[in-house]
DNA sequence: ATACACTACTAATACGGTTTAGTAAAACGT
DNA sequence: ACGTTTTACTAAACCGTATTAGTAGTGTAT
């Protein structure tokens, strides 16, 4: 019932002995070696003894021999542990898989020791590459050990451009959101950004002012109202902007939480959405943005997107296809349509 | 600058070599063998032989030798990519690593097929262990080939008790956030309570009816109501339930985002929160939770603490401390204290 | 009858470590 | 002076696999 010690598990050679072959013969029928001969029945014979024993290949032992371990590293300060990024993970898994890589997570929680020692542990374990992660879009300045093996930065990047990396555009996104708005008849447009010196507040400003631009909307500061990227951010800035002589009928928000606050803001206003006023968010944080009354409509950070195109590049750099240049890849914006528009 | 290949990493031998030694003695260094007398000296040749290479262990080859892969297998469903749940993972990480171990995390997305290849992997690479976890507190039926291995089920558990588990205590939850409105004074208080059939619908209700009980007051069932989890079913419950001849002054709310759709009914029929009727929610989901207007009171589910306690418990098992029987182990679930009570 | 190819395998080595069992030289005890 | 212990190492085996280089035995061609 109870062995004191966990019974050891069988290795080829125990295979092997049973089905009365040599150990490389049942290397062969496992692995179906081509141009090994191995006559059908004899085969049937391995087979039969693998199944017996409930044999299964040891990996580690396969990494080693074949000096390739099949595992790709996965380093990031929050991500997968932070709700809305946890697709950047999914989607990297789902490539990895297909190519029968495997991922290994470690996440730093912001501290350089762990993230050191992360690294290392990575390294140790022959990882073929390493992806690099962040939970938000920013400027890194990434360790140096990382050079040993390929890597990709991922919705992050190296101020000088030295790695491959993937980020979301956010000018384009920026500048998606506000022509829905123009599109949907919006002449007044405001922004509500964050202050926060972080590219996504400059780049969706730009996007929003090109969008303007594009549709000969004169850019009017008034409307560009900054503040902290929370609910009661949002709130703020709604009550100031509607307090103006001639407000808004559009409010694009910098991310979903001010957009929540801006709800609360109009309501208290007794203004309707997006009759009165129309709401565009960001980030499709589903808890908020399904969620509120009218659901919100709001622009999507590729996460998924960006963690396939991490791992794919990644692959593509292990396979040595080319010494690909280190691009800084750009991922759209989609649009998540709702009612508050 | 390029070289074409990658250049194979140094090994104990190119050590070995460079410091004029055996390659015995190089591991004998590293590892500060007790006993092998090596003088200082020696030591000292060998460690600037590592530097000096940039040597570092190749664990695939130690695991091997070793036969402990220090490897603990986390599957789950989507633990890990779900907002709330990431905690989890967090907590899980934490312990292993400070055991020397790592987490190697597989989620099967509730794919049956993916998360039999996912066990089947994380035995072929020689885990020393599974935490196997879901993403909410049901039972679970487990695939055999788990019992390969020392498991711990984790916010889950087996029918017939035959895994050792961790959940969160949701009778006491539920209990004690029917309690903390008692002793605020309320009498009338309503339980807006999950239609599906889970574990937390049934024991929170239970909580609920406890406290009830203990305070000698009479349950009342037309107080409670059962809706979909949703923000929708949680404003169509406060709806009604506030069209009560005598209705409640307090609403506990199964989970956040009913509450937060009993803020909306409870905003539109003119009433504060909590001056008029007090909320209270469960989950603690940061997004909803600290971001409603009054920021929402809310009981959390101990995942940090579950996965915790799950690594733990999965150590002692391979540690092999004593057969340790399966138990079920409940983590209470601390209240968060907002301004909506 | 002999050379040659083909069939159906196996022995041996390597991957990069840990660990056991030595061993040569120096130091020590008597 | 000689045996014994200690010091400072090293050789070899082993973990479980993949792979290369054979090798016996059979069949075929000449």
């Amino acid at each position: 019932m109870n062995q004191p010690s966990q019974k050891k598990r069988p290795s080829m050679k125990d295979v092997a002995e049973l089905a009365g072959v040599s150990q490389t013969t049942v290397s062969f029928v496992i692995n179906n070696t081509p141009d090994a001969g191995i006559p059908e029945n004899t085969k049937q014979r391995v087979w039969a003894a693998v199944k017996k024993l409930g044999y299964r290949p040891n990996v580690l032992a396969q990494s080693l021999r074949m000096q390739r371990s099949g595992i790709i590293g996965f380093i990031s300060d929050k991500i997968a542990i932070t709700p809305q990024a946890g697709k950047i993970f999914e989607g990297a898994q789902d490539v990895a898989w297909a190519h029968g890589k495997i991922l290994l997570l470690v996440n730093t929680k912001n501290n350089p020791e762990l993230k050191d020692a992360g690294i290392d542990m990575l390294l140790a374990r022959q990882v073929e590459g390493i992806i690099y992660g962040t939970m938000f879009h920013r400027p890194v300045d990434p360790p140096v050990s990382l050079r040993e093996v390929p890597t990709v930065l991922l919705d992050c990047f190296a101020e000088d451009r030295s790695y491959p990396s993937v980020v979301p555009d956010e000018i384009a996104g920026g500048q998606k959101a506000t022509e829905i708005l123009i599109n949907k008849g919006h002449r007044r447009i405001a922004f509500i950004n964050c202050t926060d010196p972080v590219p996504a507040s400059f780049y969706r400003l730009e996007g929003y002012r090109t969008a303007l631009r594009i549709h000969n909307i004169p850019y009017d500061e008034t409307l560009v109202y900054e503040s902290i990227s929370t609910p009661d951010g949002g709130y703020r800035g709604t009550q100031a902007l509607m307090r103006l002589p001639d407000p808004p009928t559009a409010i694009f928000c910098f991310n979903d939480r001010m957009a929540m606050g801006a709800y609360d803001a109009l309501r208290k206003l007794g203004k309707r959405i997006p009759n009165d006023v129309a709401i565009m968010g960001f980030d499709n944080q589903e808890l908020i943005a399904a969620y509120l009354y009218p659901p919100l409509s709001t622009m999507e950070l590729p996460h998924l997107e960006m963690g396939k195109w991490a791992v794919n590049h990644l692959l593509r750099q292990i396979s040595g296809k080319k010494d690909v240049k280190p691009v800084q890849h750009k991922i759209e914006c989609p649009y998540i349509e709702r009612d508050s528009t």
